[in-house]
DNA sequence: TATGTATATCGTATTTTTACGATAAGGGAG
DNA sequence: CTCCCTTATCGTAAAAATACGATATACATA
């Protein structure tokens, strides 16, 4: 059988800048785990929860939910605020509209 | 100051399936690296390239490229068909859609 | 069948991620 | 100021991801 392949055209390629890949990138990696994602999926049900909230539904160490808490917050998929001694999460919703107005681009 | 928080109600989260977070957990994390996001992005804009033309774009060894679409093609982000003596990859188009709409559903 | 081309897989070294207990830091109550 | 509650950070061990050269595999062709 003969290739039907051609070379591709170098010329075109998605509008998406270097830091925009990046940033997206890290969006991505922060909820390719299974915990984050947990996290994530529970503060868009519970709009306003500390921290404790949190460890409580997870079957980990406090330590480790706020380890991953804080890549959530460097990624920024969530904001913090402080509640009495201890902080509230929440969404950030500028960053998920972003997200979702970037993956509608992309494909 | 007085904390204002009330714990959060435990009736009500999203409904999305053990094996369906799993999935997308997947999804994320295989597209949490730059170097296959690189690889998707191309893919977006090159329909039907065989595995040479990405490594001639990227700037890393053949055998860690061939690792990478082993990584996309488990998450099912891209299918290949033999095309001579080459493979030709693109897009999973089922996946991509499959993605968009439980992004929306979620956020 | 022997050869060349294209790509996947193997073995391995290095780096990164993940998880934990212990400890520190910050704020409110007494 | 002291105690307590809440959460972040530190130090560290184990597991996973990443990258590479070398090698195997698959296919087309002479």
């Amino acid at each position: 059988m003969i290739s039907t392949h051609t070379p591709p055209n170098p010329c075109c390629t998605l509008d998406i800048s270097e830091s925009e890949k990046e940033r997206l990138v890290a969006l991505f990696k922060a909820l390719g785990n299974p915990t984050r994602f947990e996290i994530l999926k529970y503060l868009v049900t519970h709009p306003e929860c500390i921290t404790g909230d949190i460890v409580e539904v997870l079957p980990i160490a406090q330590a480790t939910v706020s380890q991953h808490l804080k890549v959530l917050r460097e990624a920024r998929w969530v904001m913090t605020s402080p509640d009495g001694p201890a902080n509230c999460y929440h969404l950030n919703e500028k960053t998920v509209s972003w997200f979702r107005e970037k993956v509608g681009e992309i494909f």
